[in-house]
DNA sequence: TGATTTGTCCTACAATGTGATAGTAATGGA
DNA sequence: TCCATTACTATCACATTGTAGGACAAATCA
């Protein structure tokens, strides 16, 4: 886990906002598919991979692989949860928005 | 004006939103002052130059010269206003992020 | 066994984010 | 008048993020 920035990347903060809202059982790809559906553009598994390692190395999310399941191809996955550094710095860039779009003149 | 891409980065959506916000009148001095403001970091102003003229480059937002004032260094700014294309990708960026936000175990 | 399915991970490159630093035009005062 | 000072914009080079395109792994089905 490296020290982490103060602050997150546009995709970043897709895939953190993916994975809390998929909530229990948020895995590879579960969290592509809420991406996908929210923001209407295609991800690349290799980039949503990459992501979310970069994320774990700056300890703003933790992962742990599952058991496989019985299905067909079910091989094991590894499931996501954001910690708390993840969610303030959520919480900071939704703050630096809002303040932005607070000042007098915005109409956006 | 290059054709842009179907989303914007963290800090270019901070560059809009202070642009939209500080409203008429908003020229690097202004935008880098809100910026700071609402997001409690330091911004160098290489930063916001290169990432307005990127801004430019895509369309996202127009720029004029103004008159030079009578202050003491009253240099000629340069003054911005982001263009429709622009304020559309404000939109469907947060829309993005409100509908991560909806899934039913969103607590963010 | 081997084709198929569900998943994860790697590699290489493009785009964005950044500090450091330079440059330009105006003013004010010795 | 000329130079220090002020207000601003601009460029460079490098770090960090964003991305596609496969490769790879393990399980099932026939």
């Amino acid at each position: 886990m490296k020290k982490s920035k103060d602050y997150i990347g546009e995709f970043e903060e897709l895939v953190l906002l993916a994975i809390v809202g998929v909530g229990q059982g948020a895995y590879g790809v579960s969290i592509h598919e809420a991406i996908e559906d929210a923001s209407n553009r295609s991800i690349s598994t290799g980039a949503l991979y990459t992501t979310l390692s970069r994320l774990e190395d700056k300890g703003l999310v933790r992962s742990w692989e599952g058991e496989p399941t019985s299905e067909r191809g079910g091989r094991v996955k590894r499931y996501y949860k954001v910690e708390a550094a993840g969610k303030k710095l959520l919480m900071e860039a939704e703050a630096s928005r809002r303040k932005l779009r607070g000042l007098k003149s915005a109409t956006i």
